[in-house]
RNA sequence: GCGGGAGUAGCUCAGUUGGCAGAGCAUCAGCCUUCCACGCUGAGGGUCGCGGGUCCGAAUCCCGUCUCCCGCUCCA
């Protein structure tokens, strides 16, 4: 099968079977935009759980907390994000690219250095041991040159971008005769803007409001909070603080279902610890975080990392953990060591001191951080991506028969078991229900009467369901019921009385858990 | 935003040269009482994405518009 098919059938799935919907549907849809169905909202619920202990419960060190997405302005000013997040984007409309403006302006300068560079070479080699460098760059009418149209390109940079003044950013474009790398062409449209936070507006009257941002990462909601948690909960260095929450992006284009979306949810762990010591903790996190995913029981060939070489403007080392999706290896999650960067900043903007006394050094500091950051909607794709299997079966009488089943770790299915009675009467169906109602409290059950039992079977294979449990007239004599298994199709005779002891540690978290 | 493809029942899709809106699955009701999709009978369900135009007549041709999918940039 294509993997492009199967990303289709994925997507499909989703829809019909009630785990994820497109936001606003019936009035044709908000583009990028998604929201969970009735098993939908179950599996994430369950992924989140999986996160929370694995890094709140499982970690003495570690607490959780849940911060508000609004945050005081400064908080984004403070972190980079109202520079950084601030692209002007610039098309060609011969070759129809898009590109940053700023990265061809900076390309451009680039090169004359480079011919500056050449210049000084060349010299070097035509005056032999007599040549002077210094000399030879204040003296040199090329050089000179070069080096004023490079201060001129970059004061006239600054200032268009100080000013937001989009088509003096074009004038820089147009001037330099900048052409697009790949076709030489020089027909650029405007400069458009586009801003990644979404932007609104707090107060009760609308003349009166600030400006505020709906937040673009959970991570400055825990920064911001690192003295009142430490302080708080005696918090001694090296400690963790995770929290799980929506982030807003106002992505250029946003595409692959949920993969890259406008509202998204992120679980996020910053781990502060004294500063020397960040290279071990964040190696320590990449291999934790990665048995993490590993203890799911997948094919361990389709996680991956992948080590940035460029790296974010806050980071000193940044891996990602990437997932063998169908449209190819993509990141899951990413492993960054911030530096002091981010509590180095609010404690520059909001002039209190964020740091920490270390009883053993005898002195303060700002903490290092290791952030872990994976994306719940990514996880979330990855597991029905990863348990998504079209399964072709011989039947009894050679005929050629095919199930979708979701391979999902029992732990983390929407629904783990299944009751059914074999039939519609002879008291079967109080009898299921009966066993349900003792089960439901312990194990997230489903009763279904309907329809034959094959298709009761199957249609709890496509949303996961690991276990199923048939009531028939046997069970009136011994009270056994049929246990059905999802991966094998293979049944067995069991006591109902035992189902509890012997499902409960197979459906339960703490099996999966215990991996770790 | 630009280029390419698509939009018909809840889902998957047919629909010829412009001439009554279709199938399978699903749903509902009744019958059957069955351990792995597809037993029998019947029923409901459509502004053919939306708006306009051409025509006696448009799902079909033309224009506009919205949404989705695939590329180009960014990221969790």
């Amino acid at each position: 099968m294509h993997q492009e098919d199967l990303f289709k059938k994925l997507t499909a799935h989703c829809k019909e079977y009630g785990f994820i919907f497109q936001s606003s549907e019936i009035y044709d849809g908000l583009s990028a935009v998604y929201d969970y169905g009735q098993y939908g909202a179950e599996l994430k619920n369950n992924i989140v759980k999986y996160w929370w202990d694995a890094m709140v419960l499982l970690n003495d060190n570690i607490v959780g907390i849940d911060s508000a997405i609004f945050m005081h302005p400064s908080v984004w000013k403070a972190s980079g994000h109202v520079d950084a997040f601030n692209d002007p984007l610039i098309d060609n409309k011969d070759s129809k690219k898009r590109y940053r403006a700023d990265v061809l302006i900076e390309e451009y300068i680039d090169k004359l250095e480079e011919k500056i560079s050449k210049e000084v070479k060349k010299a070097a080699k035509r005056y032999g041991d007599k040549f002077d460098e210094t000399m030879f760059r204040q003296t040199n009418k090329r050089v000179l040159d070069n080096i004023e149209l490079i201060d001129s390109v970059k004061k006239r940079f600054i200032e268009a971008s100080e000013k937001g003044d989009l088509e003096g950013i074009r004038q820089i474009i147009i001037d330099c005769k900048i052409a697009d790398p790949e076709s030489g062409s020089r027909n650029w449209t405007d400069v458009r803007q586009f801003n990644l936070m979404f932007e609104t507006r707090l107060g009760s009257v609308s003349e009166d409001a600030s400006k505020i941002y709906l937040r673009p990462e959970t991570a400055q909601g825990i920064f911001v909070n690192f003295m009142n948690v430490q302080k708080s909960g005696r918090m001694k260095l090296p400690f963790g603080i995770a929290q799980v929450g929506k982030a807003f992006r106002n992505e250029i284009v946003a595409r692959q279902f949920i993969f890259r979306m406008r509202e998204f949810e992120q679980m996020e762990m910053q781990f502060f610890v004294r500063p020397g010591n960040e290279h071990e903790w964040y190696e320590y996190w990449k291999e934790k975080r990665m048995k993490w995913y590993k203890a799911l029981g997948f094919d361990e060939n389709k996680f991956r990392f992948h080590d940035h070489v460029k790296l974010a403007h806050y980071a000193k080392a940044a891996a990602d953990i990437e997932f063998a999706f169908p449209f190819g290896f993509k990141e899951v999650e990413g492993i960054h060591s911030r530096t002091d960067y981010d509590l180095g900043q609010h404690q520059k903007f909001c002039g209190r001191k964020l740091q920490y006394f270390d009883t053993e050094l005898n002195k303060s500091y700002v903490p290092y951080v290791v952030e872990t950051s994976i994306g719940l909607d990514r996880m979330f794709l990855t597991l029905l991506a990863a348990a998504w299997d079209e399964e072709k079966i011989e039947k009894d009488n050679g005929a050629q028969d095919q199930r979708i089943v979701l391979r999902l770790p029992p732990s983390l299915a929407p629904v783990k078991l299944a009751v059914f009675p074999l039939v519609r009467k002879d008291g079967l169906p109080e009898i299921s229900q009966k066993i349900r109602d003792d089960l439901r409290f312990d194990i997230s059950c489903q009763y279904e009467e309907k329809d034959s039992i094959g298709r009761r079977y199957r249609r709890q294979d496509a949303i996961g369901t690991p276990f199923c449990i048939t009531v028939d007239h046997q069970t009136k004599e011994d009270e056994t019921v049929t246990l059905r298994y999802r991966d094998t199709m293979k049944q067995e005779r069991v006591p109902a009385g035992k189902l509890r002891e012997i499902l409960g540690e197979k459906v339960s978290m703490k099996k999966l858990l215990q991996t770790l």
